[in-house]
DNA sequence: GGAATTAGTACCGAATAGGTACTGTTTTAA
DNA sequence: TTAAAACAGTACCTATTCGGTACTAATTCC
């Protein structure tokens, strides 16, 4: 069903948390208890995006993760990209030796049109937009106060 | 890792065949024959796009399955929500209120920007233009007459 | 009525995802 | 220098989903 994995699931949902407070360093058990998902997994993950470079890690008594850059400079395509691989929804992209109907498939140069849809579409959402509860459109149309809150302000879309 | 299923990879190669002579009318054998895949999944892949309302079916001797629209009114968006049910990303979209985490959870509302960034992107791809070869930029820049000889225009990106 | 064709469903094996456990490494600080 | 806190890496198990097949209706044409 055209679904992320809970992984990149929970991911997204650890990294907009953290990025409501993008100075503070958080450690695994924290992270855990304040996101409500089970310590393993958020530990599993977080070591993901320490080594794909979305968070950078201290190890020891206080130790913990932060971001590695600030939340309107993180797009969701990376994310994604960071827990899931490659951000390509069909098989032909990656290996491309492999289709044995390379020479009869007249699809395989349009998956590339799909792809970089999705990937535009992705790359087009950052984190910082993640932590603002509403809509852009909804919050010019109501009171200013209520989007200045926010770290992060948004590109007009 | 946000793949689309095979069926669903099959389906748009078997759609994108379709459209390229989309008057003619195809039975499951000889489809199979000319995309090259297996008919078993030929055949369950074809029930299932006439049952979502893309292909029109006729059963009997000369039977067989026709594009229920023009290719220029097909979109992926479409395509992949008859083969795979509705596009959503995220599960906590369609369960409303299973989320146990629904009050806690600051990102939720906040899917619909992503499921609907890619929605957008799918919607804009029609399966006219996939039954052109090239690209659109490139078709542009080359000679014209290439691009005349696709049954349907693009509308630029 | 027989043959060709779609419709529906049930089933199985293999791959993948979700989740857990364990062992190692680094850092702080008493 | 030693213990504890935290990250790093990897291996493993189970349940679900996917890819694929088979079989039995239901239709339509000749």
């Amino acid at each position: 069903m055209i679904r992320i994995t809970k992984q990149t699931d929970y991911g997204i949902v650890l990294l907009t948390h953290m990025a409501v407070h993008a100075e503070r360093q958080f450690n695994a058990p924290d992270l855990a208890a304040e996101a409500h998902l089970p310590l393993p997994m958020v530990s599993k993950i977080l070591k993901l995006l320490a080594r794909e470079g979305l968070l950078i890690s201290h190890r020891g008594v206080k130790g913990g993760y932060g971001l590695a850059r600030r939340p309107a400079a993180i797009s969701m395509a990376e994310i994604i990209a960071a827990l899931e691989g490659p951000v390509a929804i069909t098989e032909c992209i990656d290996e491309e030796g492999d289709c044995a109907h390379e020479r009869l498939c007249p699809v395989r140069s349009n998956w590339h049109r799909i792809n970089e849809a999705i990937l535009n579409a992705l790359s087009g959402i950052t984190l910082a937009e993640m932590t603002n509860p509403l809509l852009p459109k909804l919050v010019t149309l109501g009171r200013g106060a209520y989007a200045a809150s926010s770290s992060e302000r948004q590109p007009p879309l």
